[in-house]
DNA sequence: GTGACATATAAGTCTGACTTTTTGTTCCCG
DNA sequence: CGGGAACAAAAAGTCAGACTTATATGTCAC
């Protein structure tokens, strides 16, 4: 599941990455690289690695005769996918998550109404499978089959909208569907209106209707949001 | 103005990072560690920093017996700034203004209705200055002026709208904006409408208009848009 | 042709010595 | 007593060389 794995350099970086972006050192606390190194019994030059990509990710910032100081969250790159995923994975998911949404509440109408103009015929047919595939385990208790459509979905327009930006929020969006399922209250189906949503959304791109498939997308959003208990604008 | 500056290895990513995202070595290309240490003149430990930054980054993978393979465009971090700097004063900067844009015309109104909501009153003091400086500078070829004042004021809607994602984007607009006043046709003065726009944004957030906020920075972002020759939907 | 095995290759790791920058202190002089 | 210059120490930065490990590829027997 931990996509660093591999090496001995990547194993050091899942676990203090994770710590950091928890925020067990807080901002402007110092670390030193031998220090480091001892803790988890690796060379120094692993760790200089180490300490080289959390400094890339914008976690920490290393100066000479001073240490390595860890910097306050604003600085931090939060794109990162691997940032993402620590702080999903840390105390401050509820927080994250809500982020996540709300961004995802401004992507995705935009997306949809590119993927609209934009969306080849293969990606029209798989669209339509993918909601059909949605309707299909939208009852009975199928939360992961329901899942894997939901997600499937929301990659496909995200990628025919044909912008590179919008592309690479795939991911993100998976991780926050992901844990609505996993992590969050959802024992029971899921709401059929939303699975009415999604079917019509890919009807919408498939007819080329840029507005409409905006409009359902902006639907679809605000029930993720109204989920979060977070104010619908 | 490069911001890795600092150190031996900030200087070697300097050089490669923009090659790499320019497209210089196709994707699949293999390069090895040791002739890049040789080319650059470094030892193998700063040059395994680099490589390890640059695969954080997924612009390269490096995998024994066989090398550092540069990944294919669709697979690099986007939303990294150094990536979006290296993309900026590289061969596809159009491409990747034209992305920018439009994540822009997605995120800033929303990020706009939510600073209606959630702005504090330095915040809508600060956003009135900014507006102003706007207007003092928006006559007589004081682009330079002009571009700082409007850097700030999306800046502080970023900051203001309390989302952290949203928040982050602001390094990214400022360099949209400077992108536009310094290397596209933007000879003449700024256009008052534009300005207009500003003002009554300012005024919108200060008013606790979430709607007319959110209105009014869609049609900002609408005007950078048709700019860049996009259909606007 | 297929599978097991051998080999070469390039990254990965460790160690120790040396350099450079920066901070904090000391000490001298105004 | 205050300020500035010289100094010393600390931590990151750099380098070189030896060794380890994974793995792609070629070889050989079956």
């Amino acid at each position: 599941m931990s996509t660093t794995g591999r090496g001995l350099h990547g194993r050091v970086l899942d676990t203090l990455g994770p710590e950091i972006t928890a925020g067990e050192y807080p901002p402007g606390s110092v670390l030193r690289t031998d220090e480091l190194a001892q803790r988890f019994d690796v060379s120094r030059s692993v760790m200089r690695e180490v300490v080289r990509v959390l400094e890339s990710m914008h976690l920490v910032r290393s100066r000479r005769r001073v240490g390595v100081t860890v910097l306050p969250a604003p600085e931090w790159n939060v794109y990162d996918p691997q940032v993402i995923r620590w702080r999903l994975a840390g105390v401050d998911r509820p927080r994250q998550l809500r982020s996540l949404t709300v961004l995802r509440s401004a992507i995705e109408p935009v997306a949809a109404g590119l993927a609209a103009r934009n969306a080849t015929p293969e990606q029209c047919a798989e669209l339509t499978e993918c909601a059909l595939g949605m309707v299909a385990n939208s009852s009975g208790h199928r939360l992961e089959e329901y899942l894997f459509h939901d997600v499937a979905f929301h990659r496909v327009i995200l990628t025919a909208s044909g912008n590179e930006m919008f592309a690479r929020l795939g991911d993100v969006v998976a991780e926050v569907l992901s844990g609505r399922t996993h992590h969050e209250v959802m024992f029971e189906d899921p709401d059929p209106a939303a699975v009415t949503l999604h079917v019509q959304l890919a009807e919408a791109v498939r007819e080329r209707d840029a507005a409409r498939a905006e409009k359902l997308t902006r639907e679809i959003t605000e029930g993720a949001l109204q989920e979060l208990d977070i104010l619908a604008p």
